[in-house]
DNA sequence: GCCAACGTTGGC
DNA sequence: GCCAACGTTGGC
């Protein structure tokens, strides 16, 4: 799950504990967050536009099934959308658990070299969805990686 | 700051 | 329904 992190860092969902993961405007993305993701399971902590920095920084799990995104009938939020009917919302979100922060990012650039995820939609081009799905493989890789 | 790679919008 | 124009994302 990719999170600018001075908007919103692994360090601030340490503070925090649990976060709701809102503001996500993307179709795909809404329906990952509505329909497939499940109390428990886990999700990886990205941080974009991070420069050298930019990469997984730690772990996190689901702590609440999908729920309407209250954001988007706030019209001073950052991303409201005044054409979602409250009574048939348009945009969902999850809430996000802290597990724990890596020692040290695994770079774009690490996970780019590393044989064991050429094939991941991590390190495909062209990728803008704000959550991308791994494989077990992949996850286990990188939380290994991590730690 | 640049720009490729998208997704969305709206005229037709 | 098509598609040009536009806005956004995010690595570099």
């Amino acid at each position: 799950m990719k999170t600018e992190p001075n908007e919103f860092s692994i360090d601030d969902l340490k503070r925090v504990k649990k976060e709701m993961w809102d503001g996500v405007r993307n179709y795909q993305v809404r329906n990952m967050m509505r329909d497939e993701m499940r109390v428990g399971d886990f999700a990886l902590i990205y941080h974009s536009n991070a420069g050298a920095k930019t990469g997984v920084a730690g772990l996190a799990k689901i702590s609440k099934e999908s729920f309407p995104d209250p954001t988007q009938f706030d019209s001073l939020s950052a991303h409201p959308d005044l054409k979602s009917d409250p009574l048939n919302p348009r945009w969902f979100c999850v809430q996000v658990e802290f597990l724990e922060k890596f020692d040290k990012v695994i770079t774009l650039i690490d996970l780019k070299s590393d044989p064991k995820m050429k094939d991941s939609k991590l390190v495909k081009k062209g990728n803008r969805l704000s959550i991308i799905q791994l494989s077990q493989k992949e996850f286990e890789h990188i939380v290994k990686l991590g730690r």
